[in-house]
RNA sequence: GCCCUCAUCGUCUAUCGGUUAGGACAGGAGAUUCUCAAUCUUCAAAGCGGGGUUCGAUUCCCCGUGGGGGCGCCA
């Protein structure tokens, strides 16, 4: 397939960062936009499906996905599933689900939806066992190659010598080499000692990730690797590979992890927050979602936090990406979900709000049955108040049932102030003569009749509120009245007295 | 244990060696009024420690300490 002479001399191009103690000059740099390049960006994301997609998979996805986008390269979605225990067909899926409601948009890889396709296929490792065959034969044949205990081992170049590892207890053949160099755009230079032959094919036949990972950006001409720190490590055993293959490297972008809210560590699949799946469940903006992950190691350099997504892409870099972890906090993500919800255009709104009572079940079901022209006045009347969609269908159940509890202890707090039996029947005995076009001309005919028995708007709000929704929170009052319609309110007003 | 990496409010972060160390989330107080939110005002809150370099270090260097990752015939 590819020969070497075919992949360009990407390396070369790339200014990395001058040392280690780069803060000043990287700092100085990270504003710079992306240097002109000769070949143009090529970026992919390489998961594997053994398990359900998070938040840390999505964050790679999207700062691949962001530097595609803001050098006009392309993004390829790459299946990494050689791991044939683990693999199940349901996260595979997911991961096209996830990243198809997240936005990111794949040039090449599997097909689905409006993604996919490119002529570097196939995009799934289980359908390219040929190409690395090819490969590895080539290591063989060049004596990088060799067989022990029916696996297949990569040779590393240098001295070798005989030691016995503490740590493993069991003696390994160490080889005396130079360090790897790794010259990675976001933590500067690396070097890393790669002092052991390592297994490229399992006994089995099958080969590992470290092989497939490199040969298929070779193959797929990757230019740029943008991944999580916890391959910096791999990186070495990368670079031998390449230069075993007589290929030079992509440039390596090592992001920063991000670690679970509370306790120690990274975040994992199984920790609370973690599951892009959930965030889609419970109503979740998907533009919300990826905002918040793009300020987790990235910032456009002010004090803007929402910004449009163009407005990212336009600003997304390299070495703008922090080098520190960052530790997840879904506190602010729902901050930001919560401003994004109010921000959202009504049609915008009516239709994720639909969406979401479908996911309700059968909580949801009495809304969609609702008029359209209906379940679009109480959705809006309540978008101004939610944090989250997910809090919608418990919020506005009053507006679809007449039917709806009254809370016991609103209730008696209610009744308990003031002479609430006396507010009822005046407005009860108001209604037909309230205007409820507006809910302006609904509240001055409430203060009207305030004005007349000598009191204030207030004197009547809680007691008006609990009969018409059973609670003390919701929405405008005026606004519910207005919605409801003075049929309805008045049956609710007369539900109430009825139980004094 | 070895290797790599990182280090500013509780959290996410800004700061191209000189700032009253700024913003956001969360928290406190107040304003607003039609409840709850939202909004507005406001308070509290940080340079891990020790050495250097420098007229001057949060910023550059070194050593500690602490966090994170890796050390698989997982990916």
């Amino acid at each position: 397939m590819a020969a070497t002479s075919e992949i360009p001399a990407i390396s070369a191009l790339s200014p990395g960062r001058a040392s280690r103690g780069m803060s000043a000059s990287a700092a100085a740099s990270r504003r710079r936009s992306t240097l002109p390049s000769m070949s143009p960006v090529r970026v992919r994301f390489a998961p594997s499906p053994t398990g359900f997609f998070h938040i840390g998979s999505a964050r790679t996805a999207l700062f691949n996905w962001l530097y595609a986008r803001h050098t006009g390269g392309t993004f390829i979605l790459r299946i990494e599933d050689t791991d044939k225990e683990r693999n199940r067909e349901e996260y595979l899926q997911l991961i096209y689900q996830s990243l198809t409601w997240l936005g990111l948009n794949w040039d090449e890889g599997p097909r689905f939806g409006a993604s996919g396709g490119g002529d570097h296929g196939p995009y799934r490792q289980s359908e390219r066992a040929g190409l690395y065959t090819e490969y590895v034969n080539r290591l063989r044949d060049s004596g990088r190659a060799y067989e022990k205990d029916g696996a297949i081992w990569f040779r590393l170049e240098g001295e070798r010598r005989e030691v016995f590892d503490e740590h493993r207890k069991k003696t390994v053949t160490k080889v005396d080499a130079p360090p790897v160099v790794i010259d990675d755009r976001i933590r500067g230079r690396v070097e890393r000692v790669e002092d052991e032959d390592f297994v490229i094919v399992r006994s089995d036949g099958n080969p590992v990730f470290h092989l497939v990972n490199v040969v298929d950006d070779i193959a797929m001409q990757v230019t740029h690797v943008i991944r999580g720190e916890d391959h910096l490590s791999n990186t070495s055993k990368h670079v031998r590979l390449y230069e075993g293959f007589g290929v030079p490297p992509p440039v390596f972008a090592h992001i920063p992890l991000i670690l679970k809210q509370n306790g120690p560590g990274k975040m994992s699949k199984r920790d609370q927050g973690a599951l892009i799946e959930e965030y889609q469940r419970r109503g979740y903006l998907p533009e919300a979602l990826v905002n918040f992950l793009c300020l987790l190691g990235w910032n456009p350099g002010d004090d803007r936090e929402k910004l449009p997504l163009a407005e990212i892409v336009r600003l997304f870099d390299l070495p703008g990406v922090n080098q520190s972890n960052a530790r997840f906090d879904d506190r602010k993500l729902a901050h930001m979900n919560q401003t994004y919800l109010l921000e959202l255009p009504a049609d915008a709104f009516v239709a994720r709000a639909r969406e979401q009572y479908g996911r309700a079940g059968e909580a949801g079901a009495p809304a969609l049955a609702a008029a359209a022209d209906y379940f679009r006045a109480v959705v809006l009347l309540c978008q101004p108040k939610l944090k989250g969609l997910e809090e919608l269908p418990a919020y506005a159940a009053h507006f679809f049932t007449e039917d709806f509890p009254i809370d016991a202890k609103v209730r008696e707090k209610v009744l308990a102030k003031g002479d609430p039996w006396a507010r009822l029947d005046e407005v009860l005995a108001a209604l037909p003569g309230l205007d409820f076009g507006s809910d302006l001309a609904l509240e001055e005919g409430i203060k009207a009749l305030a004005t007349r028995c000598g009191l204030g708007f207030g004197d009547y709000q809680s007691v008006v509120r609990l009969a018409v929704s059973g609670t003390n929170v919701g929405p405008s009052l005026t606004g519910m009245m207005r919605v409801l319609g003075r049929e309805r309110v008045q049956a609710r007003l007369a539900r109430l007295r009825s139980t004094r």
